[in-house]
DNA sequence: CTGAAAGCGCTTACAG
DNA sequence: CTGAAAGCGCTTACAG
């Protein structure tokens, strides 16, 4: 073992007690202490090196100084980081440090994990779903706060942070009527979850605000990858009339929309404008044109989620909202052109 | 504050001092405790939900059963959560759970993530970079065991755990030789760095190997993007004697040298073979003809680095590999084809 | 076979 | 203005 240093270490060099030690360390407020013995305490803990044990100093205050992040598939997705970035950024600033447990959605590991970040004594408990989904709210340490990421539990009991859908589908459509278009076209997933619902309802209300056509006929659904967007989309093509842009799920979606596009001989976007969802830009970028699409908030949602935990840790009647909808971004690269002239 | 259950509880439950609970639950070796006292305990444990405060065993054992995992950016790239899983899924099997510090490549957040993650009494720290590099050696906490991931440092003198850069490029050539290619082209990065030397080396030793051309015309440099790869393939294709496959140093690049070759009417893989190298899925997938390529075990490499840091845990002094290479594997897709019989 | 005591390294009343 | 004492919740020798 390393000769770690104790506060005793730094008493004895300061020719102080413990106590005085930690007070001035601390800056504890009523604490009356000269300048001169903080001086010289200060540089005593300088001089050795001193930093406090944050377990003895946990299990002293009952407060550790971590926060769990809680999540299902962290592995496959690039948006992950973000949404841990985000989290970390914030709880670092507060002085809390983040332990990671993915599960795999593993129920089993799910309660494990709960069960061995309790005993880490975690102040606070960040679940995160790696899409948008509702879940069975999971049962953290009694006392010890709990917020949803990226997901929303079936009752609202529990506060969540999730991405503005409706919000985000609107400004796709709003970007591809600003171009011109009328007919606009939306190719969705087979699913029916809080993404998929909330998409639609934006997509919805965007067009029926502008009095656009909201028709069945502009509307298919397929597998949520490219396949299905390329299966949709060309249903949507090959219609009679046929729209001149289509608003796409998700960016993988979108990625079939561009070969259903090519099949056909139509050009984006001189023939046919695309948005897709997700701003997935490893992919995005490297399409031609380069695909624009809505970015989701992953940074602000963990800072977010991580702000209203914080909250929840200092006082757990704290008002906090049950739902928060973090706002969505245009990302423009090239796939919207002006309606075709037709 | 919730009614958190301690020894005490359990010990005047089940009618014993808490140092035979301690002694029973942890199942002391040397520990001499009635069969039905076993019982009792066990049970008053159960019936309480207890569990033990990991803050006062940790202070009181000197082992905190944690890990740091410092990352430099996590945030872009989809990779950085498979090395993280299968660090975690290997310190999980030990009992250890990870704290996760992301400095963004920042001296200044590392460094306090370092005295931070020090103060949480970590009991090793695992330093991730997100593409392989060689970096200066972080000085963590005098005695904590350090392990490098996806990073070497300049002097060898820290253990560190890297993919196998040769083997991979090697695979990625018989991959194309196997299929009759002879003059295979490779486009790489401008960077000198640990992979690009090392995959430079594979690709001139395995063509070297078969007897096929080492050539500098077959060679070419550029950005480490699309764009670069559509340049540097550019070049390789309009000399005299293009390559009819080409090696890619990254998907990206190669997703390049598939707009270079559309660009010039060659079909892939009827006129032109294309593998990349990461395995970047989303991409990788997403190409028509999904692309080729060599994948990094980032899993494997999280996993490795873990066991090898666990060692240090348990026996500083344990004899563990200085430079652990671990194995490259191919994922067939659909971009090489036979050579053209020119 | 089991319990009492000490101690891990802090912070928090409290005494002076 | 500062120090001595108690205690957070465990585990580890040691005594019996």
């Amino acid at each position: 073992m390393s000769p770690r240093v104790r506060i005793s270490d730094v008493a004895r060099r300061a020719g102080v007690a413990p106590s005085t030690v930690s007070a001035v360390l601390n800056e504890v407020s009523g604490a009356r202490v000269k300048d001169s013995t903080r001086e010289r305490v200060r540089q005593a803990a300088d001089e050795l090196g001193y930093a406090p044990n944050a377990l003895a100093r946990g299990l002293r205050t009952r407060r550790s100084g971590t926060l769990a992040f809680i999540s299902d598939v962290i592995a496959t997705t690039p948006y992950a980081g973000q949404l841990i970035q985000g989290a970390q950024d914030t709880a670092w600033a507060a002085g809390h440090v983040l332990m990671v447990v993915n599960t795999g959605g593993d129920p089993a590991i799910e309660s494990r994990a709960l069960a061995v970040l309790r005993q880490q004594q975690v102040a606070g408990v960040l679940w995160a779903t790696m899409s948008h989904r509702v879940v069975p709210a999971p049962v953290p340490p009694h006392g010890t706060p709990l917020v949803l990421l990226d997901a929303q539990d079936g009752t609202g009991a529990v506060p969540s942070v999730i991405p503005d859908e409706e919000a985000g589908a609107r400004a796709a459509v709003a970007e591809l009527a600003d171009h011109g278009h009328r007919r606009i076209g939306f190719v969705l997933d087979r699913e029916d979850s809080p993404a998929s619902d909330g998409r639609t309802a934006g997509y919805r209300a965007a067009l029926a605000e502008r009095g656009l056509p909201v028709e069945d006929a502009l509307v298919a659904r397929a597998r949520s990858c490219s396949a299905g967007g390329e299966e949709a989309a060309g249903v949507l093509l090959d219609r009679p009339h046929p729209p001149t842009a289509i608003f796409a799920f998700t960016d993988q979606m979108a990625v079939g929309v561009y070969h259903a596009a090519a099949a056909r001989g139509l050009r984006i976007p001189e023939d046919l404008s695309v948005v897709g969802f997700d701003d997935l830009a490893v992919l995005a970028q490297e399409l031609r044109p380069g695909l624009s699409s809505i970015a989701l908030p992953h940074y602000a949602m963990g800072q977010t989620a991580a702000a209203t935990l914080l909250r929840l840790v200092e006082d757990p009647h704290a008002e906090v909202p049950a739902v928060q909808r973090v706002r969505t971004r245009v990302v423009r690269r090239g796939s919207v052109g002006p309606a075709p002239s037709a």
